[in-house]
DNA sequence: CAGTTTGTTCAAAAAATCTTGAACAAGCAT
DNA sequence: ATGCTTGTTCAAGATTTTTTGAACAAACTG
């Protein structure tokens, strides 16, 4: 299947399939990847993605962005857990290929489900320890000031609860205008 | 105006001014910063003063959390500029002392004015970057492509400048309906 | 079944990030 | 001015996170 030898010698030169406007964009990812606090390589990966219209397999993602085994394998499985690739068997090949998910609602809403979810459950039990705590040690003063802060958390976890619905149903939805897109 | 020495003996074992329940705060902001992308040290600070009535000075702040004078300083500096803390000089003391924001949506918008707005300028660069190497080399089915490319990245910018002002808004508003607040 | 191909795992190396503390600057008080 | 207090800076050290690659498992092939 594969037309070369593994171990050609005209094949050490052979980098760089990638032209200078892809290297650009897996930069921009690469990038955004940083600031949502995801390894840079998720987001090589999936600019690549992204830049190309035909699925990729994991040795190709390797070859193109000159990253490890386990790096393509973890970031192609974290990008698959976020919704943010997805994964087709073509038949009669034994390769899995790998694409972008190109909709900013799903990437968000996935995002949203991997990352603020768990936190804001993993907040309710943090709430509750507090309340626990409250009755413990301290002066009445200090209890009164813990009950207050205990209030004003709770406030904030509820706005945020409230908020991440609306983030879901406004991107991707252009404004509330409808209009006519492919999703 | 400090009334015990700096070097008494006595101090030595003085750690500790934290109750059970200002700990768990602590620690809860602590993981909350970790999970925005901001230092440990930043959340433990702004933990500190959240948990506080009155405003606490640098040593202070250093002292109860047991971190360093740099430490207390940069975290300070940053959430000031975060808008997360403010400070104050008291008349007749030379120590500034700060205190946490607690209304929720000057938290967000001041994260994301700091975090947030500088991105999606940065992206206006990179998309018009981005559009004049597509005039560059490639073929011109790759140049198509990088065109398509441009088109979706712009309207994913486009969605996400309109989405920033709607969670300003949507946080600390109580929902949509008008409600008594104190901001 | 032995040999391939494909993908996963995980311990160790590399890289990125955060923290520390000593040196420094600025301002007040004596 | 001199000494004290307060706060900043930044290079070096500590810690955390990410990447690598070799060993492994699974599934197909001939």
């Amino acid at each position: 299947m594969n037309t070369f030898s593994l171990t050609d010698p005209a094949l050490s030169e052979k980098v760089e399939g990638l032209d200078e406007w892809e290297s650009a964009v897996i930069d921009l990812f690469l990038n955004a990847a940083n600031s949502f606090g995801l390894p840079k390589s998720y987001g090589q990966i999936y600019g690549l993605l992204f830049c190309r219209d035909q699925a990729l397999s994991m040795d190709e993602v390797m070859d193109l962005l000159q990253i490890s085994k386990g790096s393509a394998s973890q970031g192609l499985r974290a990008l698959r857990q976020l919704g943010a690739v997805s994964s087709t068997f073509s038949p009669g090949d034994r390769k899995e290929r790998f694409v972008a998910e190109i909709r900013l609602r799903k990437l968000v809403s996935g995002f949203l489900r991997e990352q603020a979810d768990p936190h804001l459950e993993k907040g309710v039990a943090r709430l509750k320890q507090i309340e626990g705590l409250l009755e413990g040690s301290g002066s009445k003063d200090s209890r009164i000031r813990g009950a207050r802060r205990h209030e004003i958390l709770s406030g904030w976890h509820r706005q945020m609860s409230r908020l991440l619905p609306w983030v879901k149903m406004i991107v991707g939805k252009s404004d509330r205008l409808p209009q006519k897109n492919k999703d």
